[in-house]
DNA sequence: CGACGATTTGAATAGGATCAATGGGAGTGG
DNA sequence: CCACTCCCATTGATCCTATTCAAATCGTCG
């Protein structure tokens, strides 16, 4: 790794509690590697080998089964993936490719390990970390039992929304399709979502969707602190 | 606590590896309650004041929004629950209520977060926890999205067929309507869902239910290792 | 321009929810 | 011990949401 890429990842939250030393040992065999769009870097049910940090791009993690396939997330800069498998030593529940092309750290699991055992305020940003990613899949699971689709997706608009400034405007950095599988819907599905939403201010351009009666679409969607806000 | 509360909770994963200056440290302030059937220990949006610990009984953890209601999980002991609040000192993201008479055991956040600084070993157990949680979330979210409402009370039949020694019967520790919740269902479809299994020989009379075609059953719910087992 | 993939639209269907009514224990009180 | 009650579970009928299959449209890129 470049020194220019090392003082990047150490400004991560992960690691800029780590002591240098724990810092560069763990790094020792880590890769930062760029991916072009629609790789595969990792398949469910391979044991895990590194800890996966986003630097740049988006990775959607997939996971399939009895010849169905769904998106369970977007990571984006700066987070983790897979990192309760890295911690518990064992196979991975999900799979991962890259959405757009992406630049993504690869740390080896031993070393990350290691540098748990070794380093207690690496092992506090840790366990912060995972169980912030608990908390998420946990708000996830809230917002499919608990919503509708067209709920959802109204949802997602406003947090895209307060996400990119709140200023009327929200780009969508994924195609359509997995949007809709994001939201647990088919992509018909979500065509037909948006179009209900149109009465409340919803216009779709392609990926661009401006917003232009928030107070209605938030009277639908009736957002909760305990479902969508991640800083929760 | 009683002396010999305290032993048992001892023998604990979470705390078997813990030095037992720490240990009794953390128990100082500890509560081993028992509670009767439906007795609702937290509630979400609440900040997270205790570390909760199934020792007998069943914990029903649910979630509300916006006028409905769905169980997120059946605890049973020997588990904790909303560990992750706990870490990250935040509110709790979901309600908790006894399903049965329940004895739980209720550590206060700091004890445990003081004992986490201060205990390496338990730190580790603690992430090992943590990460299996995670896990079994992702896994239901994957059980959500992946399979039809069938296909997950089948799949929900043989894991508990299995846990429960595999000797052709199963007994459900809760209601029907919980159940149904916790598959993301209603009442009266699980009802339907039953006997869309009759032919796949699953006989139920009561909260006993009898699995007399294994084999058709399986057919019929492809279980899935990364999702069923919980072991993985 | 043409081709391909993504999205949208339409029509039919299936899966699940809702509403309403009935059946069936478990527990209570006479 | 029996009748009553209450709650849970089941069943039936209907409605609604979402999926599926098919076709048309849009956009982008060569």
């Amino acid at each position: 790794m470049r020194p220019d890429d090392i003082s990047e990842v150490r400004k991560l939250h992960l690691f800029e509690d780590m002591q240098d030393s724990n810092f560069q040992t763990m790094l020792n065999a880590a890769y930062l590697q760029t991916f072009p769009a629609q790789s595969e870097l990792i398949r469910e049910g391979d044991s895990a080998d590194f800890l996966y940090v986003v630097m740049e791009g988006s990775i959607e993690l997939f996971a399939k089964s009895n010849g169905r396939e769904t998106t369970m997330a977007i990571v984006r800069p700066v987070n983790t993936f897979i990192l309760a498998a890295v911690l518990k030593d064992a196979v991975y529940l999900m799979s991962a490719r890259t959405v757009e092309r992406s630049r993504v750290l690869m740390i080896p699991t031993d070393n990350v390990r290691t540098a748990f055992e070794s380093d207690p305020d690496f092992a506090r940003s840790i366990v912060t970390e995972l169980a912030g990613c608990y908390r998420a899949v946990i708000k996830d699971h809230k917002n499919l039992k608990l919503r509708s689709a067209v709920e959802r997706l109204a949802n997602r608009l406003i947090k895209y929304h307060a996400e990119q400034g709140a200023n009327g405007v929200v780009e969508l950095f994924h195609d359509k399709r997995t949007l809709a599988a994001l939201l647990g819907m088919t992509p018909e599905n979500l065509s037909r979502a948006f179009n209900t939403l149109k009465p409340y201010g919803v216009e779709v351009k392609g990926n661009c969707i401006k917003l232009t009666d928030l107070a209605a679409l938030d009277v639908l969607a009736k957002p909760n602190q305990l479902i969508d806000d991640r800083t929760v």
